[in-house]
DNA sequence: CATGAATGAGCTTTCATTCAT
DNA sequence: GATGAATGAAAGCTCATTCAT
C-alpha cells in the first residue's frame, strides 16, 4: 500500500489521468508519447501495451462524457418539451460538466486538433442537438442566441471563472442562475 | 497582370493568409511549414525569408487583433465608468470581434497551443482586462457572471452560430442584443 | 556468430568509433549524422536512440582521455616537484597519448569546432595545468617555452610524424627523448 | 573621413578580415555568410559581389601566407644547406609567422575543415618541405623529430602562449631561441 | 556596388509506432 | 505486463548560392 512503491494494475488509469493533464497543459500535439512515459516511469513501449494508438488514449478518455451527454440527450428527447424540462436539462448540463470539468476543458482548449480526431464532429454535434433541445424550432433569432448562450455560459463558467476566487460550487450556481434566466427569457418571448 | 503570374510582392501578404486559414483549419501544430509552402508554391525557405520562425508568422497574424484589444481598453478605461460607457464597450468590442473573425477563430480553436507560444498570456490578460471594465468592482458573483457571460455570448455568436442559417450581420445584432440584456441586467441589482 | 550478421548490443560502441574516424577525417561539422548512419546501416533514429545529440556523441567519445588527463594532473599534484616527477610525467603523458591518439588526433584538428562545445575549455584548461607542473613557478621565459615546447613536441610527433616510415614505438621514444632533453634543459638554468 | 560612415572601397577588405576573425572564433563550417554579412552591416548577396564562393573568401585570407612560405621555400633551396642557412631560415620563418598570426591561427584550428577544401594539402606540403630543409637527409630519428620540434615549437609559441602575458616581441625571441637551440642540437650529432 | 527575393539541398532532431524478447 | 532497440516519416530550420533589378 505504499504509495511510492510501482503500483500495479492501475497502469491504464494513471496512463489517461497522466495524458489528460498534459494534453490539456500543454496541448495534444505537443505532448509527446516520450513525456507520458517519462513521466509515468514507464517507457514508451509499456504505453503501447494498454493502448493502440496515441488517438486511442484520448478516445478512451473522452469517452465518459460522450456517453454522459448522450444520455442527457435521450433524456431530454424524451420528455415533454416544457419550460420545466428545459431548466431540468441545463442542470443535469451544469452537473455533468462540473463532475467532467477536466475531460471538458481538454476538449475547449484543444478543438482545432480534436476536429481533425475521429471523435470529431461527435462532440460539435451533441452540442447542438443539446442546444436544440433548449430551444423552440420557431424561436426568433434573439431567442435562438439566448439559448445557446444559457449553454455556452455554462462552459464560460468553466474557464474563466476558473481562477476567480470562490467556492467552486457557489460558483457552478451562479452560473446556472444566469443560465436558467437566459432560458426563461427566451421562453417568455414566444 | 494576370493573376496566374507569380505575384510579386505581396508573398508576406499571401504567407500570413494562407497560414491563418490553415492554422485554424486543421491546428497549428498539425500544419507544417510544407503545406503552406506547397500551397503558395513557393519553396520553405522562402517562409524564412519572410518570417524568422513559424511563430513568428502566427504572432504577425494576431498582432493586429492584440493592437485592437489594446485600443478598446485604453478607450474603455479613460471613459467614466456608467452604464452606457459599457454598453458602448460591447457594442465597439462586437464589431472589433467581426472584424477580425477569422484570427479570433484561430485563438479560440487553438488555446492550448497559443498558451505555450509568447503571445502566450497576452490575450487572456486583456480579456480579463475588457471583462473587468465592464463590471462594478463589488458585483455580486452571479452579476460577476453575467457581465462575463456579456462578453463570451460574443465569442458564442462567432463560433456556435457560424453555421445556422442567416445574414451574419442580423446574427451579430442579434448576439449584441443579448449581450446588452446581460449587461443591463447586472447594473439593474446593484 | 558471422560478423555480416546484424551485430546487436555493440550498436553504441560502433556509432562512436565509426564516429570518431569520420569526424577526424572530414571534420565534426561537415560530418553529418546520416553519413554516420549509413556507414553503419542504421537509421539516423538509432543514432538518437542510443546518444541524445550530436554533441552527445562527441562527448562520450573524448570522456576517456579527459579522465586519463585528470588522472595524471592528480598524481602529478601528489608528487614531489622534482626534475624526476617532470619526467615521469612526461612519459607518463607519452603512453596516454599513444593510447588516446585517434582521439586526440580529433581534437587537434576540430580545435575551432571543440572550443564551441561544452567540452570547450576543459581540454585547453588540463593542457596548461599539465604543463603548468613540468615548470618552475620562477622559471625564465626560455625555459617557460622550453617546457611547453616540450609538451606539444609530443603532440608533434602523434601529428607531423604519422606519415614518416619507422615502426611508432621507435618513433614514440625518440619523441619522448627528445622532450626529456628539452625538460632536463629548462631545468639546468635554474 | 567619418569613421560612421559607410567606408567605401575598402568593403573586400573587411569582408576578408570580418571572415578571417570568424573563421578563428567559432571555425569556418559555423560561421555563415549571413554572421559576417549582418556584421559587416550589407546583405549577403553584397558577398557575392566580392568573392564567387565562401571558399574563395578563405583563400583569398590564406594566399598571402602561402605566397610567404613558397619565397622561404625557394630561398632556402638556393643556400648552401649549412647550419647557418638554417639558422636563417627559422629566424625568417619566425618572422613570417608573426606577420601571418591571424591566418595562421585560422589555418591550425581549422585543419580537418582545411584538409577538404581546394588548398588542403598545400599548406601542409610546404611545412614539410621547409621541414625538411632543416634536416640532414641522413638524420637519425630522434634529430628528425628535433627538427621538426623546432619548426613546430615556433606555432606553439603563436598558440599556447597567446595568453601567456610578457611583450609578444620577446616571446617571440625566446621561442626562436629554442627553436635554435633545438637545430643546433640536431646537428651536433651529426 | 549592392539588394530583395527566392531556391535546393541538407541538417539536426523528434515522433508515433513496431516487435522480438 | 513490460522493455530495448530500432525504424520511416516528417518537422523546423539554415545554408550557400543565384539573379533580376
Amino acid at each position: 500500500m505504499a504509495s511510492t512503491q510501482p503500483r500495479r494494475g492501475d497502469t491504464r488509469q494513471r496512463i489517461q489521468d497522466v495524458a489528460l493533464e498534459l494534453f490539456t497543459e500543454r496541448g495534444y500535439d505537443k505532448t509527446s508519447l516520450r513525456e507520458i512515459a517519462e513521466r509515468l516511469e514507464v517507457t514508451k513501449a509499456a504505453l503501447y501495451y494498454h493502448f493502440k494508438t496515441k488517438e486511442d488514449i484520448v478516445l478512451s478518455v473522452v469517452e465518459d462524457l460522450g456517453r454522459l451527454l448522450d444520455e442527457l440527450i435521450e433524456w431530454g428527447q424524451a420528455q415533454p418539451h416544457t419550460l420545466e424540462t428545459k431548466k431540468e436539462l441545463l442542470r443535469r448540463y451544469s452537473e455533468a460538466l462540473a463532475d467532467a470539468a477536466p475531460v471538458f476543458r481538454f476538449l475547449q482548449e484543444n478543438q482545432a486538433t480534436v476536429r481533425e480526431l475521429s471523435i470529431g464532429g461527435a462532440f460539435k454535434e451533441r452540442l447542438v442537438t443539446l442546444s436544440d433541445l433548449l430551444r423552440a424550432p420557431d424561436a426568433a433569432l434573439t431567442d435562438h442566441v439566448r439559448t445557446t448562450a444559457a449553454m455556452f455560459t455554462m462552459h464560460v463558467g468553466l474557464m474563466a471563472l476558473h481562477d476567480v476566487e470562490g467556492d467552486p460550487e457557489d460558483k457552478r450556481k451562479a452560473v446556472l442562475e444566469v443560465a436558467l434566466d437566459l432560458l426563461t427569457e427566451a421562453h417568455r418571448s414566444r
